[in-house]
DNA sequence: TGTACATCAGTGAACGCGCGTTCACTGATGTAC
DNA sequence: TGTACATCAGTGAACGCGCGTTCACTGATGTAC
């Protein structure tokens, strides 16, 4: 499951038995992710799930906080490499933009609230952690620029009037939809309930109103 | 500015100066909530902050997480007051829907936004404590109820089939926006800027379009 | 190929700090007569 | 109206617990010759 993680936090594993301690450690901590909120667990609870010990947690990591920043870091490559994917311009020729953009939105949904405590995590990390925060800005423009771009080229599909707005503005609402069902561990705030599919029906709807789609 | 609040947590005071004394402590932390999360703020600082101390504020509330379900409720009330005030079939009278849309979201963003700390103490408490999110989620029902009636009576003004579902998917989106705002300190994610008011005019666009409004 | 030594890795008990909570005490307010 | 007493309110030092971090030690791995 896990690739050597940057470096950028951590300390260099210099042989084989310690890459698979931090791999070990690494894998504990997401799967205790959709548990409850990391912060919340104890370096001690980590390293046992890991079948490690505090001292070894502290040979790797400088402290708790390069724990989760080294996480965080994991789950954005995985996002920049979405994106490279999704977003290419020759990865939907010959589809309608209506058609473009329900794809996309029902991927990223599903994609979304199928890990809601990694976004959790991700959300309390980005509001607490500077430098995280910085991180998550990058990776929000590299979307929107994607989908600006997306948006630019077939001008001619949409009505809005400033496409570049557009996207930055349709990023905005349809991560903050997503993040806050995660938040609430997928219990709508609401009593009623909004199934998965419906919610992606009712995204797809207004984006593509929005934009004035053809 | 506060009322005597609600005593479902804390032991009722049965001098006036006591009540004072509660009275300073949930403005202290009232005060404190803009600054950072109230669960980093200790005790002793929230007393020393509204010029008490610990022991007095241990002879009102039983432990903190009364503070936080008190200052919870307060809030609830406020908004549980607007949304009465805002949603009465006449208070709309001679307005068309759009001009009602606009007006709703116009107040709602700039409302929420100018207290980004006491959302973001919201979204935490709604989070982590089971009987806070009992209450918010009594407080969103009735929201999108009164949305709901609002649209359902002026159905010939609006295309979408179903406005019930309509109510709830606006609320969930609306509001996951603005909490994301406030999330990050007003700070967007993004690095562009996107002013208030250009993210009210597009969300009152986006709103209007995904109803079909006349 | 074997041996000595250096470095890396892992262990878990102990430390220390922050913070929620308690408690013994002092002071203020209300009430009975 | 004054006085004695009970109850309420406030104070802040001390307690205790949880948890991040350290550290002295043991074991494993790599390397030089």
């Amino acid at each position: 499951m896990a690739e050597t993680p940057e470096l950028r936090w951590i300390r260099a594993p210099l042989q084989e038995r310690s890459e698979r301690t931090l791999d070990a450690i690494l894998d504990a901590a997401e799967r205790m992710l959709e548990k409850g909120p990391i912060q919340n667990a104890s370096v001690a609870a980590i390293a046992r799930e890991a079948g490690s010990s505090v001292g070894a947690f502290y040979h790797r990591f400088p402290d708790k906080q390069a724990l989760t920043r080294t996480l965080y870091e994991r789950f954005r490559n995985e996002s920049l490499a979405t994106i490279e994917g999704n977003f290419g311009p020759e990865r939907w020729r010959g589809h309608t933009l209506r058609e473009v953009l329900t794809a996309l939105v029902d991927f990223t949904a599903r994609d979304y609230l199928a890990r809601p405590g990694l976004r959790r995590f991700a959300m309390h990390l980005i509001e607490s952690d500077p430098d995280v925060r910085a991180l998550a800005q990058d990776l929000s423009s590299a979307t929107v620029s994607a989908l600006a771009r997306l948006l630019e080229r077939r001008r001619e599909e949409l009505a809005h009037p400033d496409p570049a707005l557009a996207a930055e503005f349709l990023h905005r609402v349809l991560f903050a939809t997503l993040d806050q069902i995660a938040m609430f561990h997928g219990e709508p705030p609401t009593g009623k309930e909004l199934s998965e599919d419906e919610l992606i029906g009712e995204l797809t709807r207004a984006i593509t109103a929005y934009l004035g789609v053809s």
